[in-house]
DNA sequence: AGCACGCCGACT
DNA sequence: GTCGGCGTGCTC
């Protein structure tokens, strides 16, 4: 007589909205971690066996299939708990940033194979400095530690940042670790992955949003397997189920753009080190500009602290001067002052290339009728509509609505009537082309650039002095290395300073510093001129004097006495309803019954800086603790008094970096 | 996230 | 009289 298989309850977590692991029944007790195909409704999904106690009560079904692939290490699973616990998110909704069926499908057989496990780490590295070489050697004994620890690389463009953690990552594969280094904007940094091609002989496995399906599988099942031994990636590649991650490296660890602003919101940079801190690994934040956080974290003791101050190869940090545009104002509709226009020639005189910065992309960002007034502006958001010539359209940056540009004005009836007010970058090529018929000129921006092919292309022409000009948005400022560029213009320095933003001044520095770190990198002296209105303004003194501790010790005494981060802790709401009214009364109901107490302050509500956005109202609320206060309990017993009609949407936003 | 069920408008 | 719109509710 044959005995029926004893089965075992098992939990398992599913990558969907849900923040509790459902129980099945399998043939026999299955470790946690392990991948199974479970039926959920009417369809079967993939998920991972969790660690808690499964619910003896709940009817169950069969666990259909277990799968054929590594499971999820503790680490990663204790990570995945940690950060629904910290945003607020479900955690099946943060297993979908690590699990998703698609990445699971074996390759078929006759695809070509990438080549992963290639890393050389004996390979020799370049010859280092002497401060490079110091800073090289700490953190290969930090790397030898194999536990957590958090170390700030802290140096000036230039001063050769990158060979020295790329000793750290030598180090950590040498210890037959895996290795992830984060960047904002990887899916550009071509030269990024040339220079690691460089120093190990092999290309690093990479992790971003422009992979083929098949690449993501074959990535994915390779840093699972362990055989891909270092990843370059985007923030969402801290999720990926690394085997056995040695080292984390964030580089460029100031950018907001490791801040996840939908569905689970996550700050990568921090979320790093917490993942580090499970899987007992150094990690490693880089930058010439840190975070006040990264500084403090640092000042406090919490973090180590390398310093790279001279600039590698002798090269010295770019002259920075301010321009006043009150003294030298440019012509009537133009932008550049007759001064930019001057030192951009004497620089093209030396066959050398100039660069226009502005952080805006498209024609002029506000067009009105110069009869009555009206602008044009977006029926779904809070935004005005935003002129492109190239398309030829007006669009917004907010939702993608675009039209043409009307024949006569909405409001006054009369023709011809719209006027563009101020510059965007294709503006600024119009005001270039003029005063520079003969010199080719090149614009970077988003929607001209759309991906790495394109970013590679305009690279190279730059590299072979194909243009003289360069003209762009954020997407100069970052990691390009342009040897004959001697000159930067910043067109409009003052403009991320407009606004309420706590951390407007800190970003500006930081953006700013990174551009001009794009001037005279070679032999050649650079030279960066800033045109201002304000010139006295405390973020652009900090950039002339280049005392970047100085300016950071003068935020953090702004921020201090009323528990702004890092002093404090901040959470956001955001009540979203297509109705106005309704978002309002919601918002309100929030607000009366908001936590109190000693070093806790409810601010708000308040109609968000983008009030209406895709069509949703919008309203904030700002939670405000100590530093000693964690906000998530106080949240989520807030959130439980509220029932909110189901045309609200709520986004909680722990550590918000973005107002809008 | 799917994929149901469920109650109101234009068609063979 | 039906086909089908997507609102809301559930999934171990």
């Amino acid at each position: 007589m044959e005995q029926p298989s004893p089965t075992s309850r098992v939990s398992v977590l599913l990558p969907y909205k849900f923040d509790m692991a459902f129980t099945y029944e399998a043939q026999g007790p299955l470790a946690p971690g392990t991948l199974v195909r479970v039926p959920l409704g009417r369809r079967m999904v993939v998920g991972a066996v969790w660690d808690e106690p499964p619910d003896e009560a709940v009817k169950t079904r069969p666990v259909a299939e277990v799968l054929d692939f590594p499971k999820l290490p503790e680490d990663l699973r204790t990570f995945i708990d940690w950060v629904g616990g910290y945003t607020l998110a479900p955690r099946g909704d943060v297993l979908a940033l690590t699990l998703k069926e698609k990445l699971l499908e074996a390759p078929p057989k006759r695809a070509k194979s990438f080549a992963f496990g290639g890393a050389d780490a004996a390979r020799p590295g370049p010859a280092l400095s002497v401060i490079q070489e110091a800073a090289a050697v700490a953190l290969r004994s930090t790397v030898a530690e194999a536990a957590f620890s958090v170390t700030l690389l802290d140096g000036v463009t230039g001063s050769g940042k990158t060979e020295v953690y790329l000793e750290a990552v030598a180090a950590a594969l040498r210890l037959g670790k895996q290795v992830l280094v984060l960047l904002p904007e990887i899916a550009l940094s071509v030269q990024m992955l040339a220079r690691f091609e460089a120093r190990f002989g092999a290309r690093p496995a990479v992790w971003h949003s422009e992979l083929t399906p098949a690449q993501r599988r074959e990535t994915y099942r390779a840093v699972a397997q362990g055989r891909a031994d270092v990843v370059v990636g985007a923030r969402s590649a801290l999720f990926l189920p690394f085997a056995d991650l040695g080292l984390i490296v964030v580089d460029e660890e100031h950018e907001t753009s490791f801040k996840q602003e939908d569905g689970v919101m996550y700050h990568a940079r921090d979320m790093a080190v917490v993942r580090g801190k499970f899987c007992a690994a150094p990690v490693l934040l880089v930058s010439a500009t840190p975070s006040l956080e990264t500084a403090e974290n640092a000042a406090q003791g919490r973090y180590r602290k390398l310093d790279l101050p001279a600039r590698h190869g002798g090269a010295t940090m770019p002259r920075m001067e301010a321009l006043d545009m009150r003294e030298a104002p440019p012509e009537r509709g133009k932008f550049l002052s007759p001064l930019l226009v001057a030192a951009m020639r004497e620089t093209l005189a030396r066959e050398e290339q100039a660069m226009l910065f502005l952080n805006r992309r498209g024609y002029a960002p506000l067009t009105l009728c110069r009869t009555c007034g009206h602008r044009l502006s977006c029926p779904h958001c809070s935004a005005w509509l935003v002129e492109h010539k190239a398309s030829p359209r007006l669009s917004c940056h907010h939702c993608g609505y675009s039209l043409q540009r009307p024949a006569k004005c909405p409001t006054c009836e009369a023709e011809h009537s719209f006027v563009p007010i101020g510059p965007g970058v294709e503006r600024i090529a119009e005001e270039v082309a003029e005063l520079f018929p003969d010199v080719a000129a090149l614009t970077m921006a988003s929607d001209v650039i759309a991906g790495p092919a394109q970013a590679a292309e305009a690279a190279e022409k730059i590299s072979k002095r194909e243009v003289g000009i360069i003209i762009g948005t954020q997407m100069v400022a970052k990691g390009w290395h342009f040897p004959h560029l001697t000159l930067v213009g910043v067109v409009d320095a003052d403009l991320g300073l407009a606004g309420g933003d706590l951390r407007a001044g800190e970003h500006t520095v930081q953006m700013l510093h990174q551009v001009a770190g794009r001037a005279g990198r070679a032999e050649a002296p650079g030279r960066v001129l800033l045109q201002s209105y304000d010139p006295s303004h405390p973020v652009i003194e900090a950039l002339l004097s280049g005392d970047l501790p100085a300016f950071l010790e003068q935020e953090a005494a702004l921020r201090r006495p009323g528990h702004w981060p890092p002093f404090g802790r901040l959470a956001a709401l955001i009540v979203s309803a297509e109705d106005e009214r309704i978002a309002d009364q919601a918002a309100r109901a929030l607000a009366r019954v908001a936590p109190q107490g000693e070093g806790v302050q409810m601010l708000g509500p308040a109609p968000a800086p983008i009030a209406l956005l895709r069509g949703r109202h919008r309203r904030r609320l700002l939670l405000r603790t100590r530093r000693d206060i964690a906000v998530q309990p106080l949240l989520r017993a807030w959130l439980a008094q509220v029932p909110l009609p189901r045309q609200v949407k709520l986004d909680v936003d722990v550590d918000p970096v973005s107002f809008m």
